[in-house]
DNA sequence: TGCTCATATGAGCGTGTATTCACATGAGCC
DNA sequence: GGCTCATGTGAATACACGCTCATATGAGCA
């Protein structure tokens, strides 16, 4: 047991808020649902509720619920017109974590062993 | 219902495997208990596992459960040594995923709102 | 005003997942 | 061999999360 080396890491580790938000961010992203949205936004630019529902194969209900989740944390924005809602990418540090991944993912695909 | 939109960015969504795949490789970063563990390795280079449950503060069965999900998915190497077992950051998507938010997020704090 | 459509939201439910506890494995040491 | 220590693993529990269903809000339109 390296006493120095543990308190030293110790230390060195980010603040527990600073984690947690990590967590928080990765979390939105640890979903297949809200990456379709996502990817489906990168691509479309701007789209209302139910087109999204649309391209992404989801219903309208769990749509709307995964852009709240995404809107609160600001990783998309909205346009609302009369009654429809347009949403959008926002320019977060999510988005870039998307934007890399997705890239990475289509290119060289790791996968499961021991 | 703008249909050529929705055609032409059903079209351009990555397929579900890489999808699915992208939402496992966050879903690993989405857990503080995960996220100190990799920080640890991150500065301190290779610990065993009895260092970095002291280090980040957790059991050492909780950080055994954890490493063995890292394992699963590459994220993390072993060497053993005798009854030790000595774990390291491998040099996955992963890694790179983790510091590069890890940067962000110590520079700049996103937040919550509506 | 009354109706429909687009979106938002709350409750309830089923599922996945992290943690703990108890135990197993296996190396080092007497 | 018998003991201890470092790690690994399985089962059980408790919690979080996403989905669906029902309903609400609010704009457009007759």
């Amino acid at each position: 047991m390296d006493a120095d080396r543990v308190s030293s890491v110790m230390a060195s580790l980010p603040p527990q808020a600073a984690i947690e938000g990590l967590a928080e961010v990765f979390g939105l992203l640890a979903d297949p649902g809200r990456l379709r949205l996502m990817a489906a936004l990168l691509e479309g630019g701007e789209m209302c509720v139910r087109d999204l529902a649309a391209a992404c194969g989801q219903s309208e209900s769990a749509v709307s619920h995964a852009l709240r989740l995404l809107r609160l944390n600001r990783v998309v924005k909205v346009r609302r017109s009369g009654r429809m809602a347009y949403y959008r990418l926002a320019d977060s540090h999510v988005r870039m974590l998307f934007d890399l991944a997705l890239t990475h993912v289509t290119h060289d695909d790791g996968g499961h062993s021991e």
